[in-house]
Order: C-alpha cells, then sequence, then structure tokens
DNA sequence: GATGAATGAGTGTTCATTCAT
DNA sequence: AATGAATGAACACTCATTCAT
C-alpha cells in the first residue's frame, strides 16, 4: 500500500545478500515440506537464523519470497543447456530422449513439494501464473527449436502441439517420479515415458 | 476430549439432505475459483444459502468438505464406463483413443480449479493424498485391463507403467486444456496426445 | 425477552411432568459430572431421550435448568428432618452431633460435583447467588433454633455467628469428604468436625 | 500437529515483562470480577491495553492465564510466613489463633470472585485442581508443624484430620466474610471461628 | 541493518436458542 | 407435545505485517 516510505531493501553488502540468501533457502526448504499456507513468516526466520521483521526488509510480503523463488529457479536455461549437451548423433533417437530425460529427474532444481505448492497457487494467483506461463512458454519455444533441428527425422507435423503435450506427460511423470512412491521404480517410468515420446515423435 | 452428542449429522430427511447438498455445491464452486485457503467456511455458507453453523452440523471441519467432494468424484468408475463403451472394432486404435479422450475432455466431473487444489493439497495432506492415491490406482488398474483385452495389437512391454506414463500424461494436458488459454484449441492437443498415445502403446 | 408470546410450559399431562422430570434428571448428572459450562443443550437433550427443543419447552433457557434442579433441592428442610430426628437426651452431646454429621453426608441430595458448580456461579451470576443466600439463611435459622433449645448445655453466646461459621464448616468439609480423596478417610474426617462442633458450642 | 515456533514468549525484555505483568493483573480483575466463562480473551488484552494476539505470546490459552495466576499465589508461604510469625507465648491460644485469622482475612492475596472460580474449576479440569491439591496440602503440612510445637497444650489427637477440618472450616469463612454482606460483621465471624478452632485444638 | 515485541483483522468452530414441520 | 434442522452471534486463537528500540 505505502510505498513511499517503506521500500523493500536491496542488499549491496555482502551481510545483506547473506540475509537475503537465508531467507530464500529457508523459505523453499519449508514450503517444500509444508506448503506455502502451512509455513509462517515467523518460521522461515527462525529456520533462516534471522528476526521476523528481516524478512520484510528484503521481501515486500510472503508471496514475494514465494515468487522469488519460484522465479529464479529458470527451467527454460536448465532444459536449454539440457538440450545443446544431447547428442543425437551418436544414439539412436530414443536413446538420446531417454537421456535428456535421466538429466532432467536428476538435475530438477525445484524440490517437488515446492512444484505442487506452485501447482496450487497458479489456480488463485495471478503472479504465480504468470511467471508459469513464461517459463512454459520458454520451454516449449526450447523444446520445438531443439526438434526442429532434427526436422528429417520427424513424425509429427504440428510441432508446437506435441511440444506441448510432451511438456506436460514430463512435468506430470517427473513430478510422480519423486513424490510418490508408487511402488514403481523412477527407471520403469522413464523408460516408459522415454519410449513413448521418442514413438510420438520419430519415425 | 468429550465429544458427547456432537456427532456429525447423517442427513435423512429430505430437507437435510438438499442442505447437505447445497453446501457441498457451494464449496465445490469457491474452492474452485478461489482455492481452499482463500475461501473461508461463511461465504461457503452464504453462497449455499444456510447459517455457518449449518456446514458444521454436516461436517466435521472445512478440510472435511473438500475430501468428501473430492472423494465422490469417482475417476475410476467414470474411467471405467468411458472405456467399456469404446468400441475398438470399428474404428482405427487412434481413432478409438480420440473418441476416449474427448469424452473424458468433456465430461470430467471436477472442475479444473478444485483438480489444481486437490494437486496442492496433497502435497501437505495425508488424507487427500490417500484420496488421490486410491483413485490413481483404480484408473490405472482399469487402463491397463482395459489395454490388456486388445493385446495382440500392443506394442508396449510393462503395460503397468505404461498405464502410468499415459494417465499422467492425459490428466496433465485435460488439465492445461481447460485452464489455461495457451491460445492453442483443445482439439489440436488433444489430437497430439491422442497421436502420442496410439503411437506409444499399438503397432 | 418476549415473553409474550412464547411461554415456559408448565406440564399438567402424565407425559410432560415426566419430560420435564427426565431433563431435571438429565442435566443434574450432566453438571455435576462435567460442570455447568462444560455440557450443552444438546447432550442434556440426548441424555434425556428428548429433543433439543424440548428443553426450551419447559424451561427458559439452560440456566433456568440449573437454577430448577438448585431451588428444588431444600437442604433447609433437609436439616429440619434431620435435626428433628435427633435425640439428644439418649447420647452425649458430641455423640448426637456426629449422628447428626453421619446422616448429612449420607443423604446429601445434591451431588458434589453440583454442590462445586453452585460455589462457582454463585459468584457470577445474582440468581444463584439469591437462591443460596435463601437456603443458607434458612438452614442458619434452623441450627440457631436447634442449638437454643438446649440452651442450658451451651457455651457459645453469639449463636448467629456460632451456626454460621458450623455451616460453613460441615459444607466443606463434607465437600472435602465426596470429592477429594485424601487419602483420608471420611470417618476420620466426620470425627475430627464432630469434635470441633461439639467443644465449640457445649460445655 | 507442527509446533514449529510457536513457543509462549519468555519475557526478558523490560518491556516484555511489563506487558505479562499487565495481562495478569488485567485477568485476575476479570476473573474475579465476571468468573472465568463470562471473559473473554479480547476483554483481557483490552483491559490490559494490550492487542489480543499479545495475550497469546505469553500464555498458550486462556486457560493458561487462570493457572498462571492462580499457581503464583502461593498460599502455602503465605501460611507459612503467618505462622512463623504468630508468638504463642505473649497471649492466651485463643488470642494468638485470632491474631492470627485476622492477617490471613487481612492479606489474602487472592480476591475472593477468583477464589470461587478456583473451586468450580476444580471439578473440570484436572490442571486447576492439581494446584489446589498441592497448594492444600502445603497448607495443611505447615499447620499440622505449627500446631505440633505446642503439643503439650494439645487436645487433639488425630492433627491430620484436625488441620484438614481447621482449613476447610477458615477457607469457607474466611470467603463468606469478603463475599457475601450476612448482616454480620467479619470481626464476629472471626471471633466466632477463633472460639471454635480455639476450643477444639487446645486443652 | 537488525531485532522481536506488538498489533488486530480474520478464521474456524461452537452452541444457546428458535421454529417449521 | 415433540422434533431436530437451522440459525448466527460469539469466542478462542493465528499470523502477516509493522515499528519502537
Amino acid at each position: 500500500m505505502n510505498q513511499g516510505t517503506q521500500q523493500t531493501r536491496k542488499p549491496v553488502q555482502q551481510r545483506g545478500i547473506r540475509t537475503k540468501d537465508k531467507i530464500l533457502k529457508a523459505a523453499e526448504g519449508l514450503f517444500a515440506e509444508k506448503g506455502f499456507h502451512k509455513t509462517n513468516t515467523k518460521e522461515i526466520a527462525a529456520e533462516a537464523g534471522v528476526a521476523t521483521g528481516s524478512v520484510y526488509a528484503y521481501f515486500k510480503d510472503k508471496k514475494s519470497v514465494f515468487l522469488e523463488i519460484y522465479g529464479a529457479a529458470s527451467h527454460a536455461s536448465f532444459l536449454e543447456r539440457a538440450c545443446r549437451d544431447i547428442d543425437f548423433s551418436e544414439k539412436t533417437n530414443r536413446e538420446a530422449i531417454l537421456a535428456l530425460l535421466q538429466r532432467l529427474a536428476k538435475e530438477h532444481t525445484l524440490s517437488p513439494g515446492f512444484r505442487r505448492e506452485v501447482a496450487a497457487m497458479r489456480a488463485s494467483d495471478k503472479d504465480v501464473e504468470a511467471i508459469h506461463a513464461r517459463q512454459h512458454d520458454a520451454m516449449r519455444t526450447q523444446l520445438v527449436d531443439t526438434l526442429g533441428r532434427r526436422e528429417k527425422a520427424l513424425r509429427v507435423t504440428d510441432l508446437d502441439a506435441a511440444a506441448f503435450v510432451i511438456l506436460c506427460a514430463c512435468e506430470e511423470v517427473m513430478h510422480a517420479c519423486s513424490t510418490e512412491a508408487p511402488g514403481m521404480a523412477q527407471n520403469r517410468l522413464l523408460d516408459a515415458l522415454a519410449d513413448m515420446v521418442a514413438r510420438y515423435v520419430f519415425r
């Protein structure tokens, strides 16, 4: 409301930067573990080892902490790097896809708990939705680009829709892999997913 | 400590049944629209046109309302009916899949907003997770069964993993279809999804 | 408030009388066991085997139920009878006192739990206080009267104050006897009490 | 479930100590005047001149406020001091007793209203009962000890029972003295009480 | 910069009481 | 007369946010 007098602090000193970082780390852990709504600011502060008030020195409110954590995790650039590293030439397409999926599964930056919370908050919060949409678009673009380079091997025609659908499938399966213990080993699921994607996309 | 008579009321009279129903309907709408945490019991009562206390006459607490809505929507039996109605003989496999998906998309009982809320609450609430797990398992079993009947046409070997992965993909795409307006028509996504599934499963 | 239209029902029929009685009995038990504030009208009705509304057919409100139970237990007349039955001539004074005390202890109409609740409500409720005062006065008068008849044997001069103090002591000890299990047998306490009173009052 | 950081605050700073104290004072007054159940937390906070939340910063819940007030008033040590100061040598036994009683009546720390509330809550609340029992025992022990020192002058044999009965009588009479306006002057009652106790205990 | 005590609006829940049937 | 569903004011308690130190 009143933004005239009370601005969020932008840390310049080393100490400030570290404080802000501690808060982010603590919050991410707690959000992931207990969810956004069941985590209160006092806990975040305590976990970070700072005073309650310090949270509000660096963040406008509790949601801003969430937003900053989520926004900072750039999935797109992560996917981009992963795609660039994949060498389609040395393997079959299916093997390349599997390698990519395995890497994604391993290096997922956001904890599964946190991602679930994102899924929920998207529904009721425009800001969260905006960040998600931006990241999702970037990832799709990246995927379209990567697939497009192997044009001759492709079987799909509507590349945009294909990328979208693949992304959906991957997200959800990754999610399931890490969260649930469905009595089904992660590698079985990744194998299946790789099969599905490979058969869908490539000749 | 002492529960006394304070049991949840089980409506037998017509009036009671209608009241409970009004509460469920109102709550589902509000949960879907604003999320569980941003909906308070007063709003639910107001929307249902009853008094605050009436909510607690029929439900132990706010979460119980949520649980009852979610638990009542039997996805598995819905999927079962849809699967039974599908006639593989008259169409290509791909066409049959598409028809199934379209039906699922159209007749989804739970609103997308509500389902998103479920996704979130699973993370922090054991009861929600339990219902979800039960429903997910039932659906997978149903899918494994349906696919298994066309054994000779199948390409996949690990049917359980396949069913799991397919379910994940479908859930997420359906979700995306109804929630986001990604500038991508629903039919494009369903087409893509049908392609992906058909090519994955069948020869 | 509105006494014009909605009067408390005065039962004339047998059925009505029995209903009212069941409510009184149920309420007395619950008040004694759990206290006035921790007992709700639904419980009273349930325990009495009647509908919630019936309580309000016979009593203005919850407090009225309490008041009626308390008011009905006429301690004074009970004490009167006990005093009349005591035969000072056949025993020593001390033995007569003890016999009286034992009878009071045995035939106490109000349960200890209920009496404790009375003690509390007197503080904040004028009506309860009024009933108590009336009963206490009546008992004191009765005691003064009884003692006065043995004038020649008396040692005390201020009979009114003596009766008051004796009554206090008896009430509290009776109370303690029945409630606490102080590792001290009731007969030890009654013996002590009889000694105290006898030595105080009589030569 | 998860307590998190939500511990009761232990005030170390001057400000905190004063705040907690203001709450205790306010609560004691209100509990005494209106009773525990008719006093709500908002009133306590208002009377103390603090915010509702501050009550919960220093106390787990409303009952804890009550318990702390009650527990803090150490009757036993008060009685101990009073007993120690009494000089039996310079007065008759009866005069010493009277002096003791007068002092007790004058310096009673807990207001009569509060004590009455204790009486009620003992019945339904284990914690209140526990504190009361502890204090009562301590007082009885103290009394037994004090009386025991004048062994040769004693008439009673069962000292424990005697102490119990005397304590009961004193409590109730003190109570009556301060609460009721029974048209009977306090000194008349104290005189009577002193007579009763002195004649009972001493030769 | 940092602290943590203080705030107070907001929430879930209870329950005495009413009233349509 | 009796029922029990419905009411809604009231309460205990929480927690995001502010601010004096």
